[in-house]
DNA sequence: ATTAGCACTCGCTATTAAAGAGTGCTAACA
DNA sequence: TGTTAGCACTCTTTAATAGCGAGTGCTAAT
């Protein structure tokens, strides 16, 4: 176990390493107010802490930054939470500002706001329509060959799709297809419907729909969810300022994976609700050796519906970042729960 | 006026600079075979590009780079179209390979392709839709307080927004109201919408909708279409493997302003039909100081609908740039005209 | 008009030296 | 026995220097 002074010890160190990306020597520790012991007392503290693996030199003589460990240490038992101050409040308040009432904009708007505060890159999972239960499909002709499908959800996300039509199909026939489509569905959740359409619609539609395997398909295509939600992201070029990014091979393999969605995906994707941590190697991407990765979830009501992200650099600001991914993701949770629960 | 000698050596440095990225020097030069005099008369022709402008030298006795006026004259006068091969042919083809039918999708996919036959950025301008015409105005209720109003053109392109319901409101009135918009604004061009319902609508709506000024503002808003239409990327990291922005300060600006929509909207504008190239300076811009930009529109018969670029360094092939952009902005507007002309 | 020759410039690389920050160890101290 | 002063040593950073090579511009010969 560590002693209090080790504990002192590791946190000044990662506190000065967080805020001037230099290893911290003995000599500028003792200086500090928090710190009455000689610099020969911290230099042997240091040793004992680098050989328990919470502290690193980058060369023989060099002073010591933080590892992976230790920041999880200090994560885990070190890091007093950080009020916001007033400033940040204020502009986490303009998130709901505007009157939107479209969840993906409120969702894209936090991304936006939370990359300003922080200056790091911010991604946010896309409210999930999975659960969502089927409010209304329309099918509007737009000429002879082809049709727009639209399914509206009861949280409201609307989702179209463009197919062909079979050529003996007429006004009529497409308004039957529709009624009968809302009638069996509407009320099923989302993740179902395409199961549904098979076992359930296919047979009425047989009965009263010419062409209907020509059209099943199509209708059966234009209803499949996409395989992830949408992501936002804000702020993606910050890293470029960020000092441990001053290399090229390390800028270019973060900005790639960022430009790929699949792997942000994979990234961010298993969340249990609350504030989740990984740092730096934890996150298991080569990108992202030298960054952490503190997502928040947000929900409506008891469901959970996505998440919020800070990416940045290991030496990040853990304390501020957590404090602020907290409060924006009750706001948003709050706010979503008003405004879309009393269905 | 240049003499043959000069346009031939010009051509032979820009050659040999878009594939090196090295300043080329005389003695370099004669080495060629298309070459057949000395380095003492290549040195004398390059003084005197040099003091025409259109070469320069990176310090005083460096080889000597194209400057934007050489590019320039190029462009517009040494260019030989390049055939593409038969691989290039095929991942152009693949674009439409895929049964999508919907225009976003396929210009989505073109920036894509674009990118990643080039290694350069590729950005698309979606489809205009000022000038679509109404087909339908849809409101679904989604719970008491809020509705999400949808609108479909006449290309197949939906948009939709949520707004809130006038407490009073019940389905029956919002039903007319939905019959009243359909009624008097189908067939309207997008653009005109917003100005049509306050002039034409407004006046229909208070005789027939309770809390009818309540909404107005809502179904107005809603159908406004967006400052401008969608961008695509493609291949947004490409640039981090140019040479030439292997500088922190040139990488960190050229990407900001890629994250940036209204800068990049700002650069790809404004185009006539056809190919467009803006060199180096051209494109008033300072983050793009080393990058030219080529566009290419597409359309729909002959109503110009938007349009495909690529970004990349002033150093670029253009040759091969511009053979792809004009094979894929033709077929673009092939297949959409067969897809959508025939409403 | 063309070219060979040469002096000169500049960037790049390697070497060296000196300064500075930091460590680890030892011995003295409270 | 825990703490600290002192010191030798290591490693990075910076600056200065020198030599090399690629390239130019000019001059004089062809």
């Amino acid at each position: 176990m560590l002693t209090d002074r080790q504990l002192l010890i590791l946190q000044v160190i990662i506190n000065d390493f967080i805020h001037s990306a230099q290893p911290v020597g003995s000599r500028s520790l003792s200086k500090k107010e928090e710190i009455s012991f000689s610099s020969a007392t911290i230099r042997n503290e240091m040793s004992d802490l680098e050989e328990l693996g919470f502290i690193e030199k980058t060369h023989t003589s060099s002073g010591r930054i933080p590892s992976d460990k230790g920041y999880r240490y200090y994560v885990d038992h070190l890091l007093s939470p950080q009020k916001l101050d007033q400033q940040d409040v204020y502009k986490v308040k303009s998130i709901f500002a505007e009157r939107i009432y479209e969840l993906e904009k409120i969702v894209q708007n936090s991304a936006r706001i939370l990359s300003e505060l922080t200056n790091y890159t911010a991604i946010a999972l896309g409210p999930a329509v999975r659960d969502n239960k089927l409010k209304k499909i329309q099918i509007v002709p737009i000429n002879k060959q082809t049709a727009v499908a639209i399914i509206v959800t009861d949280s409201g996300y609307v989702q179209n799709r463009m197919f062909q039509l079979p050529e003996t199909m007429d006004l009529g026939e497409l308004e039957k297809l529709a009624n009968i489509l809302n009638d069996r569905l509407a009320g099923s959740s989302i993740e179902s419907l395409n199961d549904k359409i098979y076992k359930e619609v296919a047979l009425l539609l047989r009965q009263h729909i010419n062409n209907y395997d020509f059209i099943l398909h199509s209708i059966a295509d234009t209803l499949l969810i996409p395989s992830h939600e949408k992501l936002f992201f804000g702020g993606k070029t910050n890293m470029l300022s960020q000092p441990e990014f001053h290399d090229f091979e390390k800028i270019k393999s973060l900005m790639t994976m960022i430009e790929q969605e699949d792997s942000i995906y994979e990234l961010i994707r298993k969340n249990q609700s609350g504030i989740n941590i990984k740092i730096g190697r934890e996150n298991n991407n080569t990108a992202m050796e030298n960054c952490s990765l503190i997502t928040a979830t947000y929900s409506i009501g008891t469901e959970q519906l996505g998440s919020i992200s800070i990416l940045g650099p290991t030496r990040m600001e853990y304390s501020r970042v957590i404090s602020l991914l907290d409060y924006i993701s009750r706001d948003l949770t709050s706010v979503l729960t008003k405004l879309y629960q009393g269905n």
